[in-house]
DNA sequence: CAGGCAAAACTTGTATACAATCTGACCTCA
DNA sequence: TGAGGTCAGATTGTATACAAGTTTTGCCTG
């Protein structure tokens, strides 16, 4: 969270850096977060650094406790379970979307992402991968042209990633499997259909490696959500 | 707007107070509210009306321009497709998770909500009316103990309030079929199924309802994302 | 009279001072 | 010893003063 320069910062740009430190997993859930130990560190009053944390806080990235302050959340089973499940209930259809309309240039443009997510894990820096992988989610969106549902999925992705570090199975053993290539692959072919259950099952994918076994609600499953 | 009371009011207060008064029309797309104007209404300092207002901003309700301050959102043709876009694909499977999880409390409330739209018609509110609309679905989200959606539902039904202002075809002929006490009816037999087909229904009829003629891209239609 | 420039009036943005609240240490007393 | 209470320090919440930017007004010029 370098900030050597003095250009002044706006809040915007404060919510960007420490969203990408909690991503990457470098403010882990729980960590507090003191208003004038942000401002310091941003040289900005305190007044920007609030507007910061509020955003976030709406993003679900933060809960503010009132009068004790702003603390990295901590999402609960259920609200995991409900993550990936709306995430069922979006982004399937997003990605059916998008292989109707994905230029070369996107192509292009999601290679090169893949490939730095491929660098990142060479250079041993599994955060970043992390933050690259749901990236690469939010580019689907993007290229699906649905900024109302790309809004929605970047909230999700944020607390994806919060799941992640509280629930992820095995801490080494990380995934990237090539659901990702292949996902492009039916993108530049154009397949909608099989974009859409190509996402289907790397959703899947990601929740069966999470470890939420405590949960056993008869709420509706995940599984039952991409059954059909 | 009436604020007797003395009560020192929250950021949340105000919040709420602005979004019923956009739900039920009475401020309309474009206006205008300044911050010292609100602040003054309200009794509280501009700090915290700033607060309402960027969550507002947050939710899509109001859009704030640097320096220029914050207007009632006027959603463009394309933010309404998506905005009912989202709703298609939320509210169906929603409706059916709610459908087995209803309680008889909760078929009391629903109805006695159903009565009070009737009743704000007759009385000829039909901004009450609407707002009362959008709550209805809303419940349905948090019958289903879905909070994750709800919240993004939320979103879409204050967007939708807004939407309806700017392209509803006949301001006068009110809506209001049954479809509310047909969905009640699938949530009391726990029919989940008839839930999630009423609820596409519902959405479409009401799509069919706006004028939005103009936009004629070749986007993924809302008639396609139900059809299925 | 139209166009454009300039200054004044107004509105929002940011910093800071002060108030309210929480936290934790220390002390007292059963 | 430990339960409870009180006070000091630290942290967040709110109001306000000032800075920066925008809009309006009115004057001047062609």
């Amino acid at each position: 969270m370098s900030n050597i320069t003095k250009e002044k910062l706006a809040a915007e740009d404060i919510a960007a850096q420490l969203t990408n430190a909690v991503h990457e997993h470098r403010l882990k859930p729980g960590a507090k977060l003191r208003e004038d130990e942000v401002s310091d560190v941003f040289g900005v009053s305190r007044t920007v650094v609030r507007q910061a944390l509020r955003a976030l806080a709406f993003e679900g990235l933060l809960t503010i406790e009132r009068n004790r302050g702003a603390f990295v959340s901590k999402p609960s089973l259920k609200e995991a379970h409900e993550v990936f499940q709306a995430r069922a209930l979006l982004e399937p259809s997003t990605a059916r979307a998008a292989a109707e309309r994905t230029t070369a240039a996107d192509i292009v443009l999601l290679e090169r992402h893949i490939k730095e997510e491929h660098e990142a894990l060479d250079q041993d820096r599994p955060g970043l991968a992390l933050k690259l992988s749901g990236d690469f989610h939010l580019e689907i969106a993007r290229i699906a042209d649905q900024q109302t549902i790309e809004q929605f999925l970047k909230q999700l992705v944020s607390r994806s990633s919060l799941v992640i570090a509280l629930y992820w199975k095995r801490r080494n053993a990380l995934c990237e499997s090539n659901a990702h290539h292949a996902l492009v692959d039916a993108l530049r072919n154009h397949d909608g259909s099989a974009a859409e259950e190509l996402m289907k099952g790397h959703l899947l994918d990601i929740y069966s490696q999470l470890d939420l076994r405590e949960y056993d609600e008869g709420a509706t499953s995940l599984k039952e959500a991409l059954r059909k």
